[in-house]
DNA sequence: GGCCTTGTTGGACGCATGCGCAATAACCTC
DNA sequence: GAGGTTATTGCGCATGCGTCCAACAAGGCC
């Protein structure tokens, strides 16, 4: 294994332990397989996190800020909050987007034992909500919703897609996807004072 | 240890189980634990049960269907399909009911790698969902409800609670628990067709 | 009371895990 | 090119796990 600086290696640890997580779950990651999939010793990995927890923090971290950056620009790109709430919705709609919510019931599942897990995945939660509530903040200063308590608004709808989402990962083919999206964009709908069909497009 | 019929021993060994498994979480239950739990040798436990997956799959099953038994009869001691409802939401309400969700988690997690505990966690989410949809057919035959998808509509305000439910145990302090039931009520009666504050008592 | 079925024991086995550490080798500086 | 810093090695250690099994003992049956 050619000498890498620091930071680089690290990074490089990083990305390799996110790819055996996606491809294994969580818990089932080990040391022995992320130094396997970067072709390194088992030590190497050791030198640069003092512990197994702090290396699967490090690791959903790095896939769940990937998540919220790539959520950003996509904001970024539309228009007014309206048309905002709409892609935050359509985000979470994507199929291919099963691994997000198999890793965010990973991290919940192990924050019981590993406090560097669950110190991030409570960060991260928090950040996804206040996006949110950005984005609902906006619309109401457009004059496009209405809504008395932003702050509670984007936990409840936050709520309503981890429970989408908890369903649809943990009984794939029992729940129809499509149809609970909707019904949870109808309800944010009547929440913030948007007319029915305002989020579809 | 004193000698057993089979049947009581079975049952003594799932009691036992669930009790470490409500403490420790489920992925953290060992068979040594369990041993110790019941002051027997381990050898015993492997006796009556081929894998641990099998047993904890049994111990999740003996939790969860109290817990649903337990909601069946106070549904039943409720009058019509509307007061019934209520009852429905009031037991996802009760504080003390963090075990069971934090034990759904647990068995949503550990459906990855466990096939037992898999096959008995759909199994339970879809009779929860029955319970639903009978409730909400029989609004329906009552004139009470109107709801054109009793199936979807069971399938909706299932996935609500269970997003309500992570939020909860895995952000505790976090979330205004109470907010988030009294918002998901006022859903589920836009939902189907009742007047606003018909469910809350 | 002897026998035989069977619930029960408790430790052994093999495997996997996180972690530590002395040795090694690559790179940088002078 | 010598010397020192440090990234990297790879094995060893302790621990914990699920599973298995030969031995033991407690009943029931005739």
């Amino acid at each position: 294994m050619p000498r890498l600086a620091p930071a680089l290696r690290r990074d490089a640890i990083i990305t390799a332990t996110v790819e055996v997580m996606l491809r294994k779950g969580m818990a089932a990651t080990t040391v022995r397989d992320v130094a396997e999939r970067m072709g390194s010793s088992s030590g190497l990995i050791h030198h640069y996190f003092a512990s197994m927890d702090d290396l699967l923090a490090a690791a959903f971290e790095r896939a769940a800020q990937q998540d919220l950056t790539g959520t950003r620009e996509a904001l970024a790109r539309s228009a007014g909050a309206v048309e905002q709430l709409g892609t935050f919705f359509a985000t979470y709609a994507r199929a291919e987007q099963d691994w997000a919510f198999q890793l965010w019931l990973d991290a919940w599942a192990e924050a019981g034992r590993r406090p560097a897990v669950r110190r991030t995945s409570q960060r991260l939660n928090v950040a996804w909500q206040q996006l949110l509530v950005q984005i609902v903040r906006c619309g109401v200063r457009e004059g496009a919703m209405t809504c008395g308590d932003p702050e509670g608004a984007a936990w409840r709808i936050l709520s309503l897609l981890d429970g989408l989402a908890l369903q649809t990962v943990a009984h794939p083919g029992t729940v129809d996807r499509f149809a609970v999206v909707s019904w949870s964009v109808a309800l944010a709908e009547r929440e913030l004072g948007l007319q029915a069909g305002t989020l579809v497009r």
